[in-house]
DNA sequence: GCAAGGATATCG
DNA sequence: GATATCCTTGCA
């Protein structure tokens, strides 16, 4: 598991910078909705909203350990695979590694701009947040912390504070950004 | 290393 | 209305 915050419109790595727009009216809206927006013209990223009405901050989901329905989700990396190689190496894949990074996590689950402003809260909701079974969840002493991936252009204070937060022992963290943690040391809660 | 890819925010 | 930029990924 690996999430990123985004704590409102100060904070300039946030869509949420620019005020209220079109794209980010979700991330101003009610906590617990999805906030899923275009990234680099091909991926789709999924937010959770976390703050009351009116306060623009959410959760990025950046990569999570698949641990049930395996299957579904490989075959939904699978349809989405422009290759025959790129299948090979879907099949190749550990559970561990299908939904390591926030573009993958749409893939893998099958979310789309269509599930944006969808009530996470909500057993009727087509895309649902649900507590984990005992044994699943982790300890909050052993979450990292480091700065967040991507936000180069923000600017300090925002590129440099450790406000992404991950399991250091998964195998289920996203790729590039897990290699440059050991450089910039992770510290831990 | 770098191209693909399209919406978005910003500038004119 | 044009364009620089983007919370990425997979392949050369």
């Amino acid at each position: 598991m690996e999430l990123e915050a985004y704590i409102g419109e100060d904070d300039h790595a946030s869509h949420a910078r620019a005020g209220r727009t079109a794209r980010t009216a979700p991330m101003f809206g009610p906590p617990g909705h999805a906030y899923v927006y275009l990234v680099y013209g091909m991926y789709d990223c999924l937010n959770v909203v976390t703050e009351p009405d009116g306060r623009a901050a959410a959760l990025l989901v950046r990569a999570v350990e698949p641990l049930e329905g395996i299957d579904e989700i490989r075959n939904a990396r699978r349809a989405r695979a422009r290759s025959d190689a790129e299948r090979g190496r879907i099949d190749a894949l550990p559970a561990a590694r299908l939904a390591s990074g926030p573009g993958l996590v749409c893939l893998a689950f099958s979310v789309t701009r269509a599930d944006n402003e969808a009530d996470l809260c909500d057993p009727g909701s087509s895309l649902r947040l649900e507590r984990s079974r005992a044994g699943d969840s982790i300890e909050g002493s052993r979450i990292a912390v480091s700065p967040r991936v991507g936000v180069a252009y923000a600017g300090e204070p925002w590129i440099s504070n450790p406000w992404r937060f991950f399991d250091p022992d998964s195998p289920a963290v996203s790729g590039r950004s897990a290699a440059t943690v050991g450089a910039a040391p992770a510290t831990r809660l």
